[in-house]
RNA sequence: GCUCCGGUGGUGUAGCCAGGCCAAGCAUUAGGGACUCUCAAUCCCCCGACUCGGGUCCAAAUCCCGGCCGGAGCACCA
């Protein structure tokens, strides 16, 4: 013990510019030794011993002992961290987890975070991962969505095992309240909304809360048989009256709405609300863990209490922060008036934080699930980062991204080369038995060379055009030279003259027009466009993925 | 206004429940270098942080008290 006393002193001195710090010496030695604690004077009386003795050396005696004594403290170790989400407390053998969004348009880059993140533990414990759409608000419902969905969740990966359409489930839903109303648990009101609000506040029941449940009951049936127009009555779960939270104060459970549904018509006109429904459809479909975002913190405390009343087994809940996505349109009814008015050209316009617009940019399915179990489940508030996504997203498609020429905004420069020339690129600069691209260009030929970079080449600068020849900046043209230059010069694309046009779009709105080089013109997937860009080609259009 | 959730390098996070192995780890951006016929990829270097004050303790990012800042909910939307 007096020895590795020693050595962990001369080991924080020589790396702290030789003076060691009591505090931090003896939390390593805890460490290595927890029973030491017992005697904390003994301790502190010794290893002040060997500051004192350690800090009063000077550098080049303290570096002799390291050197001739404890070589091993030159050893530097990077440690790793492996990137995983934490284990869920409470399995028991397998999951039941859902996804559950409300059909208003399709998936945006937001909902992938809820999306993945119960995937992640469907997949890690085997078990059920459940699509339940949850379609209850006949005024706010996009056909299209009931399709879009599920395509987007496979599109990322999301392996989902069963899918549940609320609407089509009215009638459980009506027997299940009938018996929590006669059981007592709750009521009917034919207060209107502000006046229930009202009471509330107040704290002050409304007078049917206690009244007999056949009472009630009565009331229910003659709501589901349209005795009562929309705002003229509504059934209500009872909580606690004098809750701290007037939120959580008796919450509305179904409500009229006479909208037509677009899957069910006009067959409904009572329609549960998201805390009804959701409680009731859990338990029934045997969730085991919820994770959703913290905007439902409430709403979870409301939904206990149904799973109070029946004595049902709650399952875990976990809430992740709030995230602002900078620089991204995702709000649906926004983009819906866009495409309305031909601002926009579908959900997948790349302009808009849709998953369909990004995978029409290029992205690669990986990155989200690679982000979002990065960024976990803590419940801070935080800011999206796009560098760190792209990032991502590099390191999953460069190995096996083709490189390709293109010219933005291009000129035609004459070579004035006496012999002909052949070009000759690799496919992937890691990869070069992946193939190769090669042209010839004819003796006087002219190539499209970037109109912008000509003025950014001094006069007389050589530069190289990249897998071709060198040429020399002569007044306002570029000149083949055949001596070979020494040292680095600048290495710019270039794009032969029989190359096509082709249009560029950028997430930002601008379009980049330029020549693709013809080998790339049947080519439809992401490329690098050297020097340029990643870009997803299809056609005579491409679609700027990242740097 | 009421109720709740947070705050760790520019950004995103690990660590916090169970004080010591953290004079804080990882990633990414910025900056520099190597390689290099790409403004790419890869590798190396560098820079930079526990919201503020107090308490407890040999020892606090971690526990306790108070302030400050940020966010969410308060719909008969989900």
């Amino acid at each position: 013990m007096q020895q590795e006393i020693r050595k962990q002193v001369i080991k924080n001195a020589y790396m702290h510019g030789g003076k060691a710090d009591i505090s931090s010496v003896v939390g390593k030695l805890i460490s290595i030794n927890p029973d030491a604690k017992k005697d904390m004077k003994t301790l502190m009386g010794t290893i002040r011993k060997y500051v004192d003795e350690v800090n009063a050396m000077g550098a080049d005696q303290l570096e002799e002992i390291v050197n001739t004594e404890y070589p091993d403290i030159l050893i530097k170790e990077k440690k790793e961290e492996r990137h995983e989400l934490p284990d869920l407390p409470g399995v028991n053998g397998s999951v039941v987890m859902r996804m559950a969004p409300s059909p208003s348009g399709p998936l945006h880059i937001g909902h992938s975070r809820m999306a993945i993140l119960n995937d992640e533990y469907v997949k890690r414990y085997g078990g059920k991962l459940i699509l339940r759409i949850e379609d209850t608000n006949p005024g706010n419902i996009d056909p299209d969505a009931y399709t879009m969905i599920p395509e987007d969740l496979k599109w990322l990966g999301v392996d989902v095992t069963e899918t549940v359409i609320q609407s089509s489930r009215m009638e459980f839903y009506y027997s299940e309240a009938k018996r929590m109303i006669s059981e007592g648990y709750m009521y009917v009101i034919e207060e209107n909304q502000q006046e229930f609000h009202d009471l509330k506040l107040k704290k002050v029941p409304v007078k049917e809360r206690d009244a007999d449940p056949s009472v009630n009951l009565e009331k229910f049936d003659k709501m589901i048989s349209g005795h009562y127009s929309e705002g003229e009555a509504a059934v209500v779960m009872k909580t606690d009256i004098n809750h701290p939270n007037p939120s959580i104060r008796d919450w509305i459970a179904f409500r009229i709405n006479t909208t037509e549904h677009p899957l069910t018509g006009s067959k409904y006109s009572v329609y549960p609300t998201m805390n009804f429904s959701v409680s009731v459809d859990d338990h029934y479909l045997g969730l085991t863990h919820v994770i959703r975002g913290i905007d439902h913190l409430v709403n979870t405390e409301k939904q206990k209490y149904v799973f109070m009343y029946n004595n049902w087994k709650i399952p875990e809940y976990f809430h992740y922060g709030f995230i602002t996505i900078p620089d991204t349109i995702l709000k649906t009814t926004i983009i819906k008036e866009g495409i309305k008015s031909g601002k926009y050209s579908g959900w997948d316009d790349i302009r808009l934080g849709t998953l369909k617009a990004l995978k029409k940019r290029g992205y690669n399915p990986e990155t989200f699930r690679k982000y979002w179990v990065r960024s976990g489940m803590n419940k801070s508030n935080a800011t999206f980062s796009w560098e760190i996504f792209d990032s991502m997203d590099r390191e999953i498609i460069d190995y096996n991204t083709e490189r390709y020429s293109f010219v933005p905004h291009p000129e035609l420069i004459s070579l004035q080369n006496a012999e002909p020339l052949k070009s000759h690129a690799l496919l992937h600069p890691q990869r070069p038995d992946s193939g190769f691209r090669e042209y010839s260009i004819p003796a006087q030929a002219s190539v499209y060379f970037p109109g912008d970079e000509i003025d950014k080449i001094n006069e007389g600068e050589v530069i190289r055009l990249k897998d071709l020849c060198v040429a020399v900046k002569k007044g306002n043209k570029l000149v083949y030279s055949n001596i070979e230059p020494e040292g680095r010069v600048k290495i710019i694309q270039w794009a032969p003259e029989n190359s096509g046009d082709i249009q560029i779009f950028h997430p930002d709105g601008n379009i980049d027009k330029g020549k693709l080089e013809p080998l790339a013109t049947e080519k439809r997937g992401v490329v690098q466009l050297e020097r340029y860009g990643y870009v997803n080609l299809d056609g005579k259009n491409g679609y700027f993925l990242h740097k």
